[in-house]
DNA sequence: TAAAAACCCTCAAGTGGCTATAAGGTCAAG
DNA sequence: CTTGACCTTATAGCCACTTGAGGGTTTTTA
């Protein structure tokens, strides 16, 4: 099949699988006489795998570490439950963070006193004096 | 105060600072005859107003609007609270996300079966067969 | 006083996971 | 034989920085 078709059938688009085959995640596919690309339908497996990963925002990394993983499919499968325990783990922390953050945020819209102008406006005020630490990338690769 | 002080006295670097200044939120600084930046306390005290609406995730288009409202005091402080109550949307919107993510994760951990060979693994089963749609970005600005 | 360390400068490229645009080649239908 | 739908490559943009190269200046130390 061409890559209009796979785009379809994977629910991306072609410039997407492009990108993956650039990345190393899909391997190159066979060329016609006209250089298109032409797809079988393990491409079409591999690439539904890694939209269902990218689906659960695991990083190009972690995909390709799973890749990896089943193109050995004797060995033993404790590795892909630990990446995903750590993916969860990703994920719980970025979880943990938002909701910190919200909680800030509605302590903030607490404040602002409805004054109506700028210059004694809580929020304002609170954003001037508060002192919070950035959290910082390292356990979570999700924004 | 040089560059090096303010980014101590901010809690940032001197290139996140410099990038500010290129970004247009950070005014520019006075240079002495060496062409060192040269800072005064109203720099600081925006810069850490700055670093708090990035510790709150907001973005630059964000922060810019804030700083915009703030150069005329004396407006309506509506703008602000609206600014906020879309910001927590924002927020909102990603922790839906990310705890529906969590669920779908979890059961796919469920699945695993723990057979010790990958090609059986109810993990690389489940991300095989998943049939799910990414989130749209649109909802929100964080990642 | 001179060397070394610590600071400052600009410019360019890299990060991740795409998306968008430009400028062109190929193919089937009308 | 032209229109439109496909395909190709290459390049730039997104966001909020971070890293690195390749310099210049100032402060500290020997």
């Amino acid at each position: 099949m061409k890559i209009g078709e796979l785009a379809t059938a994977a629910g991306c688009t072609n410039q997407t699988i492009r990108f993956y085959e650039r990345e190393g995640l899909l391997p190159e596919p066979a060329r016609d006489t006209s250089n298109y690309r032409y797809y079988q339908q393990h491409h079409l497996d591999r690439l539904r795998f890694i939209r269902n990963c990218r689906a659960l925002v695991m990083s190009h990394e972690e995909i390709r570490s799973l890749l990896e993983l089943m193109d050995r499919p004797l060995e033993e499968c404790q590795p892909v439950e630990d990446l995903l325990e750590n993916h969860i783990g990703h994920v719980e922390a970025r979880i943990r963070e938002l909701l910190q953050l919200r909680s800030q945020l509605h302590e903030l819209q607490q404040r602002c006193g409805h004054d109506r102008h700028v210059e004694n406006c809580g929020i304002v005020q609170g954003l001037a004096e508060m002192v919070t630490e950035l959290p910082s990338r390292g356990s979570t690769h999700l924004g």
